[in-house]
DNA sequence: ATGGCAGAACATTTCTGA
């Protein structure tokens, strides 16, 4: 089964992009992060077409988030418990991994950018009720597979120049800090069990040759519970992406399990 | 150097993003 994780930047004027996509990789369930729409202008007809099921989370121009699945999916949820801000920024269902039940999260991480403001207090609050609810469904020993777009330079080798993200929102000590506090839950960073190299991105800027010069950041991640490290086959940054006609800042990140 | 580019909308300007 392959599932895919991919901040599309606005679903709707990616359409032909993910679409191209969806022929020739033909994931099982893709998790859309900033489609950028509500659902009410959700391209449901177009994945429709290809076959595919559509769970949408949806707000007016910011955010947004979506599962996009060839199989009829149940128990969809697309509220963060205790989130009173309300943005767009996860949504959950359940699937069936070697007969077990996971738990597989969505999640867009809110930036936090400039660093001490409300945005970056609300980046915080929100990794905190993350935390808790990553810590509730362990109680209940299900499994869980997080994955999205973290906000959060994981490590040195996962930004092109480490040294002027010090004080930035997705790398601050504070942030890796609360990275660490999920991954110590008993998750795995598992693209990092298949490859240990620098220079392994799933972002580049839009601005100043960013992609020109492999000047990216490792912000989009899959977060896997033990006992599922076993049954990945691959994990993939589709790089390729990023060079197409009108991309996304952001490239799919791809996970295969057995 | 807070710029650069891209997308959306109360749209020819402002906001958000990372």
């Amino acid at each position: 089964m392959k599932i895919i994780s991919w901040n599309v930047n606005s679903v709707r004027a990616r359409i032909e992009n993910i679409k191209k996509y969806i022929n020739k990789n033909s994931p099982d369930i893709l998790l859309l992060q900033e489609i950028k729409t509500e659902e009410k202008n959700f391209p449901y007809g177009e994945f429709k077409d290809l076959g595919y099921f559509s769970y949408v989370h949806g707000q007016k121009s910011y955010n947004g988030v979506s599962i996009i699945s060839k199989k009829r999916l149940k128990e969809i949820n697309t509220s963060l418990p205790g989130d009173k801000i309300k943005q767009s920024r996860i949504i959950t269902t359940k699937i069936k991994i070697k007969n077990k039940n996971v738990n597989l999260i969505n999640v867009y991480v809110p930036n936090g950018n400039p660093v001490d403001t409300e945005k970056y207090f609300y980046k915080i609050k929100w990794l905190d009720l993350l935390i808790k609810y990553i810590k509730k469904i362990e109680k209940n020993d299900e499994l869980l597979i997080i994955a999205g777009d973290f906000n959060i330079i994981p490590e040195e080798i996962d930004v092109h120049t480490p040294e002027k993200y010090l004080n930035d929102a997705l790398f601050r000590i504070e942030i890796r800090k609360k990275y660490r506090e999920i991954i110590n839950l008993g998750l795995n960073d598992i693209f990092r069990n298949f490859n240990k190299k620098e220079e392994n991105y799933t972002f580049w800027d839009y601005t100043q040759g960013s992609w020109q010069k492999n000047n990216g950041l490792r912000i989009d991640l899959f977060l896997i519970s033990n006992f599922l490290i076993n049954h990945v086959k691959k994990v993939e940054i589709y790089k390729k992406e990023r060079g197409r006609i009108k991309p996304s800042d952001h490239v799919p990140l791809e996970c295969t399990f057995i």
